[in-house]
DNA sequence: AGCTTAAGCGGACACGAAGTCCACTTAAAA
DNA sequence: TTTTAAGTGGACTTCGTGTCCGCTTAAGCT
């Protein structure tokens, strides 16, 4: 007995109008997200924007947030790549603090550039499932146990939380705090925060 | 002449029924918030729970971030007010350290409470622009100078990040965390953060 | 007590967005 | 060319929001 088949459901390749109006969408969408409050952009009008019918943009994108998460994947992807293999201090090689405070400036980078859109992602708690969420949050940990950070779980999601787009949005654009600074705050976090304890754990 | 008006708006007093509708209209949306996901409850399922015709309840309130907020009301005031003048830490007397460290503490005992009702306000990007807000953000400044931590006005937002409710429900629901455990990890945060520099600030 | 007035009330209504459904079209394999 | 099913698009249903306006009633005045 051979197994021809190994794939439960060999992916049919994508019909050539499929394609075409996936890019449609995507190239309307991303149009309409950068100049308008993404939250406030209606599945109507993108579908209108890209020229085709609801039903086809339902068909492929359930709601906003898929739409901005697709717009969003490939920067994502870029970013993990260098984590995982670029150059120091991003990449491997670095200190422990050093990559903490390049990520974050990475971080800070990709904001900038696409807030709106990691905001339009969001869709009520959706932020913390996301796929990309994850990957962050196994990249910190590695760098807390380097850093001999006394149990690195616990910090986590406090350690991803100033670079969530809202709170980003907050200091760039209400209190209008340059790129820069914000890095470096978060610089002076990172370091703080895998420096020696100031104080001993519990016994 | 003699100035017998300072008001501008002589506020009339509270008619008997609005009152007692204000409060059927708060017991009710308690009730409700308390149930379900604060964003999935209605204005008009809160509007007959209270025995209420919609346009009653849009008097007052005009939306559900400004019932939440008038049901959180009591308890923030209450924290401000041991933040202010009570015993040490949370009130002043104790090391920056310990009081933010106690902060956190109060804020998590606030949010294991009312994480729903806080949750409740947030409509677009108003948790910033709560009155709420503005006082903790002024309090860790307190803090933060006192330690002599450098360009303190930069940490703020940073600082209050991991206290939003949906990062401390994803750490208290999704990953099934212990109020303990999350504060542990803030009170680390808070005495890492207060310690002193690690590397010289830029010259 | 009766009268007056405006705050308060509540339900009907208009509007807009979400999501579904299904008859028609068309790419691509046979 | 025929076949087939993926793909399309717009009409339709459903649901929540917010407003509007005629009626009710609390409370001040005489």
């Amino acid at each position: 007995m051979e197994h021809v088949l190994i794939e439960p459901n060999p992916p049919r390749p994508e019909r050539a109008d499929a394609a075409r109006n996936r890019m449609r969408i995507l190239e309307a969408a991303a149009r309409l997200f950068a100049e308008r409050d993404p939250n406030q952009v209606t599945m109507d009008e993108i579908a209108r924007a890209a020229g085709v019918g609801r039903g086809t943009l339902y068909r492929r994108y359930p709601d906003r947030a898929a739409i901005a998460a697709a717009l969003l994947d490939e920067h994502e992807r870029a970013i993990q790549e260098e984590l995982l293999r670029g150059a120091p201090p991003l990449g491997p090689g670095a200190p422990p603090a050093d990559r903490l405070a390049a990520f974050y400036g990475a971080m800070v980078k990709l904001l900038e550039q696409h807030a709106h859109l990691v905001l339009g992602t969001e869709v009520g708690r959706s932020r913390f499932v996301t796929g990309a969420y994850g990957f962050w949050r196994i990249h910190v940990r590695t760098l807390l146990v380097a850093a001999q950070v006394p149990d690195p779980d616990r910090l986590l999601d406090i350690l991803l939380a100033p670079i969530s787009p809202d709170v980003y949005l907050q200091q760039r654009v209400n209190l209008n705090y340059s790129p820069e600074r914000i890095t470096g705050a978060l610089s002076y976090l990172a370091r703080q925060i895998t420096a020696a304890p100031t104080v001993e754990p519990e016994p």
